[in-house]
RNA sequence: GGUUCCGUGGUGUAGGGGUUAACACGUCUGCCUGUCACGCAGAAGAUCGCGGGUUCAAAUCUCGUCGGAACCGCCA
């Protein structure tokens, strides 16, 4: 029998009545009244009232001890009763108190509002901030969501295989986290950004269908979206399979994952599918939030031969919005200050009176023609305005208009709160051109099948090659990025010979798969989802480091175990390490 | 690496040249037999992040520095 509890401190019903327990738990609070005593016992499960009469009983006894109690469960007045607990209907009256452990000294904030404390002071007494069951609850959900990823893979067929923690640096991506090595002067281990080659080799070994819950390390600076150091994926892969087949396992596993763990209705059905160029045209990003209905249309035509100088000869891209011509003229100018916030010029726009006649800053320098094109390119009617939004460079005038779209969005309140919306941004290219060196370079995964394999990048456009590469997108976040994977080495070579790359650099940077390849490797597709990012989601935090126990800071430290720290000198010596 | 914002009792905030540095919660003491954000009375607790400058006078203005957060860069 425990000696420290019969029950938890959640689970005492009027089922209970007259029995006597033993419970243990931290105290969330003392209500002294003179003569009768009240102490709200917390433990993971849950809280419960205990009644004391005898105040000698609670010396030493303060917020956040630790103590064990033992009593007969009662039944509470009608008029007593607590309804924000389960708990609240009975109360144990306590004939012993024992002092499990104290605290040494006053707390550093109150527990069960530790949300409104700064992070920083958070982090450093984090196990005091996850006694409060806000924060605890996290965790507790976090850990259901891992298990349900988990039974949903294996029950799709997928086997769960770990992969090397320690393992080599790869060439590609982000910083790696080094370790040295003591046995091989001057080498060094890594922490892996993604099992990514582990899991391909693993289809080139002639597993089926692969996932791991798999921890992902990378040194790169946070945001709030975005962990510092490490983070999780649902890591999967399969063999004998086509972006349809990993698509429909998408389509399987998130929306189910987002309905069991969210608050919100999840879009049923097929995800909508938006070509990557269709979605920077549309919604100026590669992560639209589809629940914002405004599109954005490119009339550069209809300015080509303008008079007004900043859209002649430019990307001049629109937005029309119905319905909001009567807003007043402060209204437009928040507007205009938040273009000018993201570095446009200005925002020109135009309203459409109740005549069908144009008013607005730019509509002195329409002629006639430029009316008549924009009224039926953008279907502008009575009430609608348009939105213009210009710049030399194609990107930036994509840029722009998306986030003036979000931010129209977020000004009128467009966006359905209570909804996720997935889709797949497809038809990734394969190239792009360097913004740094000028020249064609891999914009994404470079170990992605070119679409139409090796006859594809035959194409005297390189840019026009696609890869069968794709993300799943939900209300603007990118959660998923999968492809089908470049498995035959000849063509691995002729893809990487069109970004500059020789096969002695392949072999190179990529021995192992490039050598597992050339023995014979399915064809294979796989993705990964970004698990904090989604629970995050699903828990409606704005910050990612809610959903982890003991999250870096946004300066790679755990001012809690003081991490990262110095080493001893022989620790250094063994490691052939000189610290300069 | 860059930009912006923020550093005031334990916590959260107010105060924007002269204040006894204010308020709420917490802490401590006393009172109270039905509270659950208990109540009442009282007390302790702050060199206003640190360093320089301006000034008769700086928490307040200014420069620097340190710390934190958000964003940009970065994140195949």
């Amino acid at each position: 029998m425990n000696t420290y509890r019969t029950n938890t401190c959640g689970e005492l019903t009027i089922k209970d009545l007259d029995k006597e327990v033993t419970l243990s738990g931290f105290v969330q609070g003392i209500r002294d009244h003179g003569g009768v005593m009240f102490i709200d016992l917390r433990d993971h499960f849950g809280m419960t009232q205990v009644v004391v009469h005898d105040d000698s009983m609670l010396k030493g006894v303060s917020k956040e001890t630790v103590i064990k109690i033992t009593g007969k469960v009662v039944k509470r007045d009608v008029d007593t009763i607590n309804k924000k607990i389960t708990t609240g209907e009975v109360e144990v009256v306590a004939d012993t108190l024992e002092l499990l452990s104290d605290t040494a000294k006053a707390l550093p904030f109150e527990v069960d509002e530790s949300k409104k404390v700064s992070e920083d002071v958070r982090l450093k007494y984090r196990f005091l901030d996850l006694r409060n069951p806000k924060v605890h609850e996290n965790i507790v959900i976090r850990s259901k969501a891992f298990d349900f990823l988990r039974n949903k893979m294996k029950e799709l067929g997928f086997l769960e295989i770990t992969t090397p923690i320690i393992t080599s640096s790869s060439p590609e991506g982000a910083r790696d986290f080094i370790i040295p090595s003591r046995k091989h002067k001057g080498k060094f281990y890594a922490l892996p950004q993604a099992p990514q080659q582990f899991k391909q080799l693993l289809m080139a070994s002639g597993f089926d269908k692969y996932f791991q819950l798999a921890p992902c390390f990378r040194d790169e600076d946070g945001r709030s979206d975005r962990l510092v150091g490490e983070f999780y994926q649902l890591d999967m892969e399969m063999a004998y399979a086509n972006q349809e087949d990993i698509m429909e396992v998408a389509e399987q596993v998130f929306p189910a994952f987002f309905k069991e763990f969210g608050k919100r209705k999840v879009t049923e059905g097929h995800f909508k599918r938006i070509p990557y160029k269709e979605s920077m045209l549309k919604y100026g990003t590669d992560k639209p939030d589809l629940r914002n209905p405004l599109e954005i249309i490119d009339v550069s035509e209809v300015f080509k031969e303008t008079e007004f100088r900043p859209f002649r000869d430019s990307i001049v891209r629109a937005i029309k919005v119905d319905d909001i011509a009567s807003k007043p003229n402060s209204w437009f100018n928040e507007l205009v200050d938040y273009a000018k916030s993201i570095d446009m010029p200005g925002i020109g726009y135009i309203t459409v009176e109740e005549d069908k006649s144009l008013k607005g800053p730019i509509n002195k320098f329409l002629t006639e023609e430029n009316r008549k094109n924009l009224f039926s390119k953008a279907g502008l009617k009575v009430g609608s305005v348009l939105f213009f939004i210009a710049d030399k460079r194609e990107s930036v005038a994509s840029k722009n208009a998306g986030l003036i779209r979000d931010e129209l969005g977020r000004k009128l309140d467009l966006m359905d709160h209570n909804l996720f919306e997935f889709c797949f941004i497809t038809d990734m290219p394969m190239y792009e051109i360097s913004e740094i060196t000028g020249k064609l370079d891999f914009m994404h995964n470079p170990f992605s099948m070119p679409r139409g394999g090796e006859e594809a990048l035959e194409n005297e456009n390189p840019l026009e090659i696609y890869a069968d590469q794709f993300d799943v997108v939900c209300n603007g976040v990118e959660l998923v990025s999968g492809a089908v994977r470049n498995n035959r080495p000849e063509v691995l070579v002729k893809a990487f010979n069109l970004a500059g790359y020789t096969e002695e650099d392949i072999k190179k940077k990529f021995n192992a798969l490039y050598t597992a390849f050339s023995y014979g490797c399915p064809p294979h597709v796989g993705m990964a989802l970004g698990i904090d990012r989604s629970l995050m989601m699903l828990l409606e935090e704005d910050n990612v480091r809610e959903t982890v126990a003991f999250p870096l800071n946004q300066n790679g430290e755990d001012v809690l175990t003081g991490t990262p720290n110095e080493v001893t000198e022989l620790q250094l010596r063994e490691t052939h390490i000189k610290l300069r």
